[in-house]
DNA sequence: TGTTTATTTGTTATATTGTAACATCTGGTA
DNA sequence: TACCAGATGTTACAATATAACAAATAAACA
């Protein structure tokens, strides 16, 4: 379980980040980017693409697979989401000036995933790929298990 | 570019573990899972499911996907293979006895991916979840970028 | 204001990846 | 031999993702 008190605030605070990026960037932050990051945000657990659609599509009779994939392109270029790969599924970004370098703790059991930007790995990865003489241009860490609350009940 | 000599000797080496392993554990190593993981060895670039079925299918005419995944299935259980999750591919494991904490480093160029084991990053993950009080099962480290040989021949 | 242009969204079709469920075969064992 | 378990065959389909082109919309500029 994520502990945030108050997830209205998760929300609105993502959206006004993203907002704020769009501005800056000269990018249109239109009605269904807004929605499909908002859908995203709905709580702490990835959403998936057909999910998403669903949802979409009460709002949005006409909506179709490429309206959600490429929304979610739109989201992924610009960080406000993350893609959990081995999961295919998405979840949102709290800090998207600072994507990267962000590794996931995903919960098996109550399925949330928290993010977690630590700089010892950072430096690990880095010391391991300048060894092997490789140039990274992007990593993907995701850390399957359980949290804290959910080994506890499950004890 | 992984420099492996001779790759029949990868290849043959990778058979005989899995030859071994299977006697030790009484798992049958059949013809088909042999040609699998063969074809998984066909060189150090991950391999996906449906080229796989497609050079099964030369020997095999009656292979279908429940063919190939079943037996991605046994190879994946067993340590023989890993799943890349961020290419939806194979690739063969070389020391299958050792499988966790067994990380890739994915050359965009190649598509080569050499595996590699580092302890720091192993600590450095474990202090972190530790920290996040979290139980890990199962971790998922892919980096993706240009390996040496390749970011020579770019520049 | 009207025209042009680029971007976004709609639409259709299809490609790719992966599973479920049940039938059949095969090799070992009572 | 008869049975059983595991492996493979077979059919059908679910889930994930993309390509290509058309229409709508918004911004930019004359």
């Amino acid at each position: 379980m994520i502990q945030c008190e108050d997830h209205g605030l998760c929300i609105s605070t993502a959206m006004e980040v993203a907002d704020r990026i769009c501005t800056e960037k000269r990018l249109k932050f239109t009605d269904l980017r807004k929605d499909m990051l908002r859908m995203i945000w709905d709580g702490h657990a990835p959403q998936k693409a057909y999910g998403l659609l669903s949802k979409l599509q009460v709002k949005n009779h006409s909506a179709k697979p490429a309206t959600v994939y490429r929304t979610l392109d739109f989201l992924l270029e610009n960080g406000f989401i993350h893609k959990v790969k081995s999961l295919n599924a998405f979840v949102g970004c709290s800090h998207p000036s600072k994507h990267d370098e962000c590794y996931f703790l995903i919960c098996d059991s109550c399925k949330e995933i928290s993010e977690c930007c630590d700089s010892n790995i950072t430096s690990a990865i880095k010391a391991t790929t300048k060894r092997n003489q490789f140039f990274v241009k992007n990593t993907t860490l995701e850390i399957a298990g359980h949290c804290n609350a959910c080994s506890k009940r499950t004890e």
